[in-house]
DNA sequence: CGGCGACTGTACCGGAGGTACAGTGACCGG
DNA sequence: CCGGTCACTGTACCTCCGGTACAGTCGCCG
């Protein structure tokens, strides 16, 4: 149970696995990141790897539940702090946007890139169960913007007819596009911009031009 | 130089590997994508592949090259039959949206899946040429796109203030996002709606609310 | 002191990409 | 008819990678 102290370094082998694995991933694709660089950077044997992760596979969908879990708490106080600058649900979300784009911009490089759209394009690769956590991920966001928007739009009655399900989609689909965009051109505040121009669209959409 | 009679069936050897090499790279990555199930269904041998390609970055390249010049003459056509009905810049470039989201909706299965996307998340296992390529086409549609919104924005002033260059990254962006959706979702329809969300915005944007 | 958690080491397997190269049959120009 | 080239086939071989199967080790904890 590790506990307090843990037998090398810091931070436990299989945190230093995941970390190690979600870099390359992201850098370098799934496929391409092989098992032997890992337990290389880990500092351990390529038996220890198969004791933490008893294939590849599970190597994923631990990443991918990690990954899922820290996006949905960064886009939450994103979202919790541009609420606390604003009572009302439509500025606080325009807050939220903008606090998004910064925080996109800031990154030192492009966006690390979304492992969800990695998966996504790999996804035979992988079992059924990361699919449905992929899925889930995607479907969260839906109905978490879906409800968002159902709270703005009794106050702000809409000026231009959307589907408010589509309008919730369209912030993960700017967000994976962006990112692809992003790093297929090398041009880090692609992402920043795309964020900001949904930013405008929804302010049309409920404010007018 | 084969001429009218091919050796073996209608098709070149070539241009079946092609074809089966899409379908399957579309359904299951390029990694998951074997030399062998390829020769299988082209019902040629191994030796027979590194023939026409020395090797899988040149069956990649290859494929990636047909995509782009395919996509191409698709919208090509598209937003020229969209001019066609309408002599109106904006109004041809809406009609061409239009087009599109109907043609991604009667997709049979989710659109095939983008390429782009696809390579760009496993680029580190091709060279410098093949992300050449991919950067290339993408930027190829943002030239273009933002030349029609140049002409548009002479006769219609934008009522919400964007960046023209994003607005047109914006359409590549849905586009990407969308089919990575739609694949995670298993929702065929989800792209075009998408794509439909766009064509508003623009609307938004050059003739307002 | 005994057991368990976190490994290590060794050996082995199959499949995939890739190389090397010799051979073969159809067709084509001279 | 002959020689060459195009489009392959077949065989052999190499490496890398994921994965399996164990047997052994070392430190800590009850």
């Amino acid at each position: 149970m590790s506990s307090l102290l843990a037998t090398r370094k810091d931070s436990t082998t299989r945190d230093r696995l995941l970390d190690l694995a979600e870099t390359a991933i992201l850098q370098k694709s799934f496929a391409a990141t092989s098992i032997e660089e890992l337990v290389a950077g880990a500092e351990i044997s390529r038996s220890g790897f198969f004791y933490h992760f008893k294939d590849k596979g599970q190597l994923a969908k631990a990443l991918l539940l990690r990954y899922v879990e820290r996006d949905r708490a960064i886009l939450d106080d994103i979202f919790a702090r541009g609420d606390a600058l604003n009572d009302d649900p439509l500025h606080g979300f325009l807050v939220g946007l903008r606090l998004f784009a910064e925080m996109t911009a800031s990154l030192p490089e492009a966006y690390p890139g979304c492992l969800v759209a990695a998966i996504c394009y790999q996804e035979q690769l992988f079992d059924r169960e990361i699919r449905a956590i992929n899925r889930d991920a995607v479907l969260a966001w839906r109905t978490r913007f879906r409800a968002r928007f159902d709270r703005i739009a009794a106050l702000y009655p809409p000026r231009i007819e959307v589907d408010l399900d589509d309008l919730a989609d369209m912030a993960s689909a700017i967000v994976d596009g962006g990112i692809t965009l992003s790093k297929t051109l090398r041009e880090p505040l692609l992402l920043s911009r795309q964020v900001t121009l949904y930013r405008a669209f929804i302010r049309a959409v409920f404010l007018g031009g």
